[in-house]
Parts: C-alpha cells; structure tokens; sequence
DNA sequence: TGCATTAGGATACAATTTGTATCTTATTAA
DNA sequence: TTAATAAGATACAAATTGTATCCTAATGCA
C-alpha cells in the first residue's frame, strides 16, 4: 500500500529530482543494491514514473551520470583560456581547468561516467558526450602547440593518442590517486612529462 | 521450491565456480541487476551458501575482482624480463608484459576492480594487491633505469609519481582504448612519452 | 475560455527476490 | 571412529519487481 504522494512534478524538475535522490541514497546504498522502491519512496514519486522512464536501475544510473558528465562538458572553461606567454604556462592552465572540472562536479561522477559507458559497450550507446568532449580538447590542445610555435618554442609532432596525454594523466589522477593532485603535482606532470613530450 | 541440488564442493572448489557462475551471468545481466537467487540457480547450490558469505551481491563483486586482481599480480611475468641492451628495449618489453596481463585476465576485470574499490572508498578496505603490485612495479622501473645508467645512457632524476606513468598508460589503454593496443602503439608509447620523460 | 491530450501518481496483483532461521547430511580433521 | 564443520534443502514473512489499469492535475491548443 503506498502512501499519499502529495507533490507534483513534471519534465525536467521531476527527473532532476529522481537523480538527485538516486544519487543522495547511494551515499548509504551500493549501487548494486539500490531498489526503484527506495528511490521512489525517497522522492516521493510513484514507481510507474521510474519504470516509465527506465527499465533498471543500471538504465538510470548510466542516464544520471551522462546527464552529470553532459552539464561539465558543456560548460564554456576552456574558452577562458589565456596565452600565458610560453607553452609551460599554457599547460599548467590547461591542466588546471580540467583539474577544476574534476574537482566541480566531482571525481566519482566522472569516473562512474566512465565506468558505466564502459560497462555497456556491446550496446554500443552513441558516445555524444564523450565525442563532443574530446573534440573540444583536442581543438584546444592544437592551439596551444600553435601558439607554441609561433611564439618560436620549437614543438614535436606525435600521434593521436599521445596528443590524449594530458586528458588521460588527469583521468588517471583522479581515478587512482585523487586525494594527491596538488598544484605541485600538476606542475610536475608539466615539467617531468608534458614538456618533455611535446617541447623539442 | 529449489530443485534438487545434487553437485557438492566445499572451500576453494565451489567459491572459484561461484565466482565464474557470476562472471559469465554477467555477460547478459548487469552487475547491477544481478541477483543471488539467479546466481544460486546457475551454481546449482543453495543461496544459503551465498548468505553466508557475503550480506549483498555489491560485496561478492568486490571479492571476484579482488580475487581476480590478486592472481593477476602474483603472476611472476617480471621475473621472466631480460636485459635487452638498450633502455628503449626494456622498455618495450616492459610493457609488454603488462600488456600481456591485461589480455590474459582480461581489462574488465581490472576496470570493475578500480570502480569497485572507488565505490567503497569510505570503508577503506586494505588495498592489498594495490600496494603489493606497487611495490613490484617499482622495483622494475628501478632496476630497468639503473641498468640504463650502467650501460652509459643518462636517465633523468623524476618523482614517484611519475615513475608510475608506464603502468598509467597501460590502465589508461586498457580502459580507454582497448581495441586499439597494437605493438606499434607500444612503441609509440616508448618512442613518444617514455624515452623523451626518462632519458636525458 | 474551454477541451483534448499528456503525463504524474495510486493501486492492484502475481511472480520473484530477500534475509533469516532451522534442519539434514556429506566431508574433514582429530 | 567420531566430533566438528560446512554444504545444501526448505520454509516463511517481508520486500521488490514488472505490468496493467485507473484517476486526475497540468499543459497546450483551438
């Protein structure tokens, strides 16, 4: 017998809503363990509303966090780059706006983005997200090796996936040592490894 | 009414069946909708064994990949490494043979190690095969570079955390672009990131 | 303003799953 | 050989699932 759910919602205030108290319940429960009743009753919804929208709660959990990873992606930070004036400056802003990023919407939300995408690929689930982030990076990792050179700091041409290194050292970071990423750090992986690879 | 259950192992025998039981129902459920009671069916046992061991499904993954991890890391690959003249040689290989470990227990199972323990992080579960692999991995990087020095190659003086970025790039592969792991990606990997970062 | 459409919510129901408890019995170790 | 141990069967109430049907508040369009 379910109780009388009082509040009423429509669209995007109700699903914010579900992920919202999907994601406060899993402070307490594992993802694995989480039931729709939980989270209906904690929104106080009714569970034709969660089964109308996604048939498990994996459907859901991959939506949350793709609607998370989607709002960061979408933000405008790197377009507030400035030329630093030389191509170590440029990377250490570089890595600090993704660092920001991690650190504003938090790493456990990228890095389940991650996962559950992973987890489902023989669905084969358009990428929009992932792609679209990545093509923003990559634009702006050519124009800081332009600026570079133009500037006359000689700089080495290498594959595209070397070009993924800072994103994937940041990830990486984040995934296994988030609790360590210091300016010191970052400033180091620029000295100790970007330079070194990209920098003639 | 469970049926007749008529297979009975004990210990190791009927823990390592549990365990392949879950990892191939896991190939048409996801983790987290898997149950105990599908698990039991599929193991021919009774879920009475399953509660005994673990209170919920999100705790026997977390043993699988444990499990799964560890023999990974026990593996004795390292000690198989030559010298093979040159610091890019032993580089190469080096990798390899990380490469190799990924591909023999497969990537999944360290992708859902990592997410498991990121998931539990507020029990702070002794990272044993972590550190244990850590401190294996060091002591390779360690010995490869003072083979370098010996030889007459100058190698650069780079911090801890840095002296991970081998066993970075292969995670970051194997969770990222695992399809696209050739011996020629190595070599870039060698010949673009890690010969630039570790030798003068 | 009024009315049809849309979508949230309540309820019901059978089937499944959960968590726990109790009992039997094969296997092990002493 | 016997006692301890651990696997397996069964039962049961409570919770969860998946689906279907009905009601009604909000929305949009004429």
């Amino acid at each position: 017998m379910e109780e009388q759910k009082n509040v009423r919602r429509r669209g995007d205030d109700l699903l914010e809503s579900l992920y919202e108290v999907t994601m406060k319940l899993m402070e307490e429960i594992k993802p694995t363990n989480i039931t729709f009743q939980q989270i209906a009753e904690a929104a106080k919804t009714s569970r034709s509303v969660l089964y109308r929208r996604w048939p498990t709660t994996f459907d859901l959990l991959q939506d949350i966090y793709t609607y998370k990873a989607q709002r960061l992606f979408d933000g405008d930070f790197l377009d507030e780059m400035k030329d630093t004036g030389s191509l170590r400056g440029d990377f250490i802003q570089f890595l600090n706006f993704y660092q920001q990023m991690y650190k504003e919407i938090g790493a456990e939300v990228l890095n389940n983005y991650f996962y559950l995408r992973m987890q489902d690929k023989e669905n084969n689930k358009e990428p929009v997200v992932h792609t679209a982030a990545l093509d923003k990076y990559i634009r702006a990792m050519e124009t800081i090796l332009e600026k570079a050179q133009s500037r006359g700091e000689e700089v080495k041409k290498v594959s595209k996936a070397t070009l993924m290194l800072p994103f994937d050292m940041i990830r990486m970071e984040n995934l296994v040592r988030p609790d360590n990423i210091s300016n010191k750090r970052l400033e180091s992986m620029v000295d100790e490894v970007l330079l070194p690879v990209f920098k003639v």
